[in-house]
DNA sequence: GAAAATAATTTCAAGTATGAAATTTCATGC
DNA sequence: GCATGAAATTTCATACTTGAAATTATTTTC
C-alpha cells in the first residue's frame, strides 16, 4: 500500500473526511437509483398497468423459457420465498404465468410464462429499454464502462457474508 | 454534437448496442445498490433491532432538531404521506419520537426525536458510517469524486416530470 | 361571514417484503 | 422399513409502500 492517509484499512481507522465522502457517494447513489426506479415504476403503472416486482418476475421467467422453480426464482431475484409466492399467485390469476408440477418431485413447482405472458412482457421490455436509454444515454460509452467497473468494485466489497452473489 | 452514431437523441433512434449498454449499467447499478441496502438492513436488524425506514426517519429528524411537520418529513424522504404516518406511530410507541401540535395550526403536527431517540440514533449513525466506509472505502477519493459526478448526471436526466428534485 | 378552494393528516385497500414457523416430500443411514 | 434430517413451498405475523379517498382545519373570495 502506498498511501499513509488515503485509504481505509483494518489496521488504521479511516479519516473522518474520507468516511464522510463514502457516505456522500452512497447517499448520492441511493438517490439516483431511486430516481430511476421511480421513473420505471410510474411508467409501468401508467403505460402497462403493472408493477416493478411483477416486471422483475416476468423478466426472469422470460429468460428461462423452460421455467424456474419457486426457489430458483426467489434466489435469482434476491427476494424471500414468501414474497415470490404472492407475486406469482397474482400473475397466475391474470393468466400471465402457469404453474407446472415437477416430474420426479412432488414438492417442487415449475413456474413459466404463458404465451400471453410472453407477449405482454416482450412489449414491456422494449419500452423499458427505451426508458432506461433516455436516462443512461446521456453518459458516453466510455463513462458508462467506467461506471460499470466502479459498481463492480462496490458490489464485491465485503460487508456481508451470505449469498455471495451468483449472477442471475 | 460531434458524434454521428454514439449518442442517442430525440431525432435519431439509438443503436441497439448502446441501448443494451444502458440497460447493463442500470442493472449493475441496481444490483450494487441493493447489495449495500441489504447489508445496511441486516446490520440495523442484527445490531440495533431496527429497520431502514425507521433509520431514515430518525436521520431526518436528527438533522432538524426543532422538528418537522409530517408533510415535510414525507417530502424530505420522498415517500407517501400515509407511509410516514405508520412509521411515526411505531416510533412514538417506542418512545423515540414525540408529536407536538403546531402553535397556530390545528391540522399540523410537529414531529421530533425524544432525548432517548437522539441518543439511539447517534449510536446507529456512527455504526452506519463505518459500514458504509467498509464498502465505499475501497474506492479512491478520486474515483469517488468521479462516481458522484456520474450519478449527478443520471439523477438529473429527464424521464419524469413531477417532483423535480429539490434537495432534502 | 358563508361558500369554495386549499392544506395537513389519517384512513383505506391492495400489493410488496421480510424472516420464521409449519407442511409436505424426498433422501439416507441404519 | 423406518427414523431423521434436508429440501421446496406455503403460511404467518409484521412492517413498509403506494395512490386515492376521507377528514378536519385554514384561507380565500365574493
Amino acid at each position: 500500500m502506498s498511501d499513509p492517509d488515503q485509504r481505509s484499512s483494518a489496521a488504521t481507522s479511516p479519516s473522518p473526511a474520507l468516511v464522510k465522502q463514502s457516505l456522500r457517494v452512497w447517499l448520492k447513489m441511493l438517490k439516483a437509483t431511486k430516481h430511476v426506479e421511480a421513473t420505471v415504476r410510474e411508467k409501468l403503472r401508467i403505460e402497462f398497468d403493472t408493477t416493478l416486482p411483477r416486471f422483475d418476475v416476468m423478466a426472469a421467467l422470460y429468460r428461462f423459457e423452460e421455467g424456474l422453480k419457486m426457489s430458483e426464482l426467489s434466489s435469482a431475484l434476491r427476494v424471500s420465498n414468501g414474497n415470490v409466492t404472492g407475486i406469482i399467485e397474482r400473475l397466475v390469476a391474470d393468466g400471465a404465468v402457469l404453474r407446472v408440477p415437477v416430474a420426479g418431485d412432488k414438492r417442487a413447482m415449475l413456474v413459466r410464462l404463458t404465451h400471453k405472458g410472453r407477449e405482454e412482457f416482450a412489449k414491456m421490455a422494449a419500452a423499458h429499454q427505451l426508458w432506461i436509454n433516455e436516462i443512461f444515454g446521456s453518459l458516453s460509452p466510455d463513462t458508462t464502462a467506467r461506471l460499470i467497473s466502479m459498481l463492480d468494485t462496490i458490489e464485491h466489497s465485503q460487508g456481508l457474508s451470505p449469498g455471495e452473489d451468483q449472477d442471475a
